[in-house]
Parts: structure tokens; sequence; C-alpha cells
DNA sequence: GCAAAAGTGTTCTTCGTACACCCATGA
DNA sequence: TCATGGGTGTACGAAGAACACTTTTGC
């Protein structure tokens, strides 16, 4: 294979993009990460991501990455930043676009059990790799700012949830603790999310005791039209 | 000077830094452009922009870029998109990292006037190069997503302001109209801006009647205090 | 039967909103 | 003197926050 092949008439910097995927396991909230498999910082965990191609654009290019090394397609990714300092990549200028991923239990296909990707809570972060942690403490300050106001809570549910699951969320990602009573009144009262009348979902085995909790689903074309007219209010 | 001289084993895209400027002149709120003079796009208004350069980071970059061609300065930058479609720039593969930046009255030098940089209203813009029109207006979404919540208000009025400037520069930015009470009130209440006891500003050239206003100058320790505690509120 | 979790309503307080008059200034 | 714009307070309604008991289920 020819090396240096591709030649410019000024510096290039190559292009790099990462991904922190947030999952929600009913009781925390929880990242994935990838083991490297070659050098630099082989062996250490990192986020999953890789180098832009000239034919795909940018959250093309995560999406792919993020599919080859963790099986995942998930429904939401986002960008949040750009890292760009000049020594992030011991082997060249690499400036990353960071991308923020939320996943929903179901769309997990497993997997990743004897693989090189695992799911890591937020107390029992490993070393990182490159900046990933700068990138990780990042998009978690991003999630915890745009929770506040928008409900991205639905995009880390299955499709049927509980108010209770919903609310454990809320509780992992903000670090406080809701009254249940007014949580639910004001998800209620939000009109987004709809009381499921044939529940398809298993019983979760992390319950032990306790009522059978009622199942809902988001009601995205509520949101839409409210998010429209301005009249969506959802605050945390 | 030799061609080609840069060379990687793997292509690489350039990247730019394009920044959307916003100004605000007591009325209603402007986008500063500069024209082309080289191809491609020769004789159209841009944002201001350029090409990253191996030394400094991005947002290095687009600071120095909007100093050589607009001799701004601002305090305020903010990363906020990629644009990376893969025939926005016809002469190679170009991604974009798209900032906004807010600067006040008192920062702009003049300097603009025979110059090829302009600002203009919202509602009189030209063509713009490139997708320089896409970029500008997820800019502006993000400025009226922002303003909502945080006080960026404050980044585009002088250091010493009225309140009613700056309830003209929420309606601007915003498209609504406010009651005058209730809009000083929500102002006064949050805590953040304190009058001034001696205004060293010269009277507004666009004011014509009326009795004379107050001035008041942004808090930033008070806000910084209150966003630590989580105890700021501001939402319009 | 007991412990753990989920469902449900009311009161009080706070905040948002609607609304009208007087005063200072420039033309 | 008049037109324009800025300052000020109150009353009503909606939303948020605090708060306890009952029901279902697994062990």
């Amino acid at each position: 294979m020819n090396r240096q092949q591709y030649a410019y008439d000024f510096p290039h910097p190559a292009l790099a993009t990462d991904c922190a995927v947030f999952g929600f396991d009913g009781q925390c909230i929880k990242i994935l990460l990838v083991k490297r498999g070659i050098e630099p910082f082989k062996g250490l965990w990192a986020l999953p991501g890789g180098f832009l191609r000239m034919n795909e654009t940018t959250e093309e290019c995560i999406r792919r990455e993020l599919h080859e090394e963790t099986s995942l397609s998930p429904e939401v990714i986002e960008h949040f930043g750009v890292f760009s300092a000049l020594d992030r990549d011991p082997r060249e200028r690499v400036v990353s676009l960071a991308y923020y991923s939320l996943v929903k239990q179901s769309e997990v296909v497993g997997g990743d059990d004897a693989s090189d990707a695992r799911w890591f809570a937020l107390g029992a972060l490993p070393t990182l790799a490159f900046d990933h942690k700068e990138i990780l403490d990042k998009a978690l300050q991003t999630l915890r700012e745009k929770i506040h106001f928008e409900p991205i809570g639905f995009d880390l549910m299955d499709r049927q949830f509980t108010i209770p699951d919903l609310q454990r969320l809320y509780e992992s990602i903000l670090g406080v603790i809701f009254d249940r009573r007014n949580f639910m009144k004001k998800i209620l009262m939000s009109g987004v999310i709809s009381e499921c009348k044939d529940v398809e979902v298993a019983p979760s085995p992390t319950r032990h005791a306790g009522r059978n909790p009622k199942f809902y689903t988001f009601n995205k074309e509520a949101y839409d039209q409210m998010k429209g007219n301005g009249k969506f209010k959802m605050e945390f």
C-alpha cells in the first residue's frame, strides 16, 4: 500500500468523531466504552469513534463507527462540541467532533458480553484514552442542561415505560430526588405521554415488590405540535 | 511556492471555521457579513471565517479570522454546529465548524465604513456564499433557544444599558412584544442586574423624546453564584 | 404479615399576567 | 403644548411545592 498518497496545498488536520453513548438500566445512567485494540492507548477504554471518510458527512461517520464498534444504530445522535487541542493525539494533529447518543434498552442487542464494548456506571469509570474524559464530562454537562427543558429523557426509555422508572432516570441524571406525586403530576400535565392500553413489556427483572405500575408511551406528535406552538413546557 | 507539499496516509478534509456575528443597534438585531474578494463566490457576502492552521485551536482560528476580516475581538464566541455536506465547497472537501458571536456596540470600532464588512438587518440579507444561509439560520435558531433561559442578552448590550433597550433586544430576537411592567419586574427580580450610580454613557442618538431612562449593569458575579446554586431563573 | 413500591388530592405559596395612570423630555 | 417614551402597583389566576394514607405485590 502506498504511503503518503494524499497531498494538499496547505496542511490539513485529521478529522475524527467521538460519541458518548448514554443508556439507562432502570436504576442509573451508564456509558458505553470500547477497549482500544491498537496504539496509542492500546488496552485503555475510549469513546467509540473514528476518522471521517471523504464520502460521508460527520453524522454518517459517527453512525458508521458506532455500528462497527458497538453494533448499535441509535435513533438519537447529536453533536455538542469540538475538541482541538494541538497535542490531543500523539500521532498527528486530530480535531475531534464530539457527539452524544441516547439509546433505549431495547436498542441494545447484546453482543457486548465477550466483546470489547462495555457499559460503565458513572461512578465506576476506568481511565480513558486521549482527552475522552474531558469529552465525556462535557457530554454529561450538555445532557444535564438539555434534560431540564427538553423531553430527551424519553429517548433513554423503552417505548413503553413507567413513570417511576422515568423519575429514577431524571433523578439519576440530575442527582436530585423529586416528590413522586409532583413528578407524576408534572409529567402527566405536560400532555406528551399517554397510558398504554395493551402492555407488551415483560416485567422488569429489577422489580421486587410493590404494586404493578402503569405503563405509558411518549406521544411525539403531541410534542411536536406543542413545540411548534411554543406551548410545550416541562421544566426540571 | 511548492504545491501539494502536505501529504498524509489517508485522505484529510480541509477544516474551516465560520462565525455568525450578532449585534444590536438599539432597535433590531443585525448580522455582520464580509464581501468575498476571491473565487469561489467572489463578490457575494459571506460569514467571516477561514481555514484552520496547525498551530491553533478551532476557537483561536475563528478569533484570528474574525479579527483579520472585521477588526473585532469579541468576548463571546461559541461553537454551535458542524456543516459537512460533501459538496458544500466547490474547491475541495471542506468541513466547517460553525460559531456565533455576540458583540456589544462598544466593541465595534468603526473601520467598517469603506471596507468590505457590513452589518445587515435580518430582514434585508443579501444572497450568501456557500451554505452560509443555512449556517446563519441555525445560528439564529440557537440564539433564540438560548436566550429563553440564559442571560446572553447582556452580551449584546453595552456594559451600561437601559431596561427598555434590553426589552427591545429580546423582542427583536424572539419576535414578540412584552408588557413593559412585567418585563422590568422579571429582569429586576432575577437579581442579576443593578442600577448604575455613575452613568458614563452618552445619550443614545436614537432617543427622541420621553423621560430619561435609568441605566443598569449586568452583575456577573451574582449570576455565576446563582447559577452554581441552581437558583438562577429567567425565562422568556 | 410485612416490607417495599405505586397510586391518589388538597392546601399554600409563588410566579406570571393583565391592566392604567403619571412624569419627563424633545420637537 | 403635545406627542413620545419611561416609570410605577395591584389584583387575579395558574402552576409549583409540601404533605399522608391506601393498595398491591413479593418474600
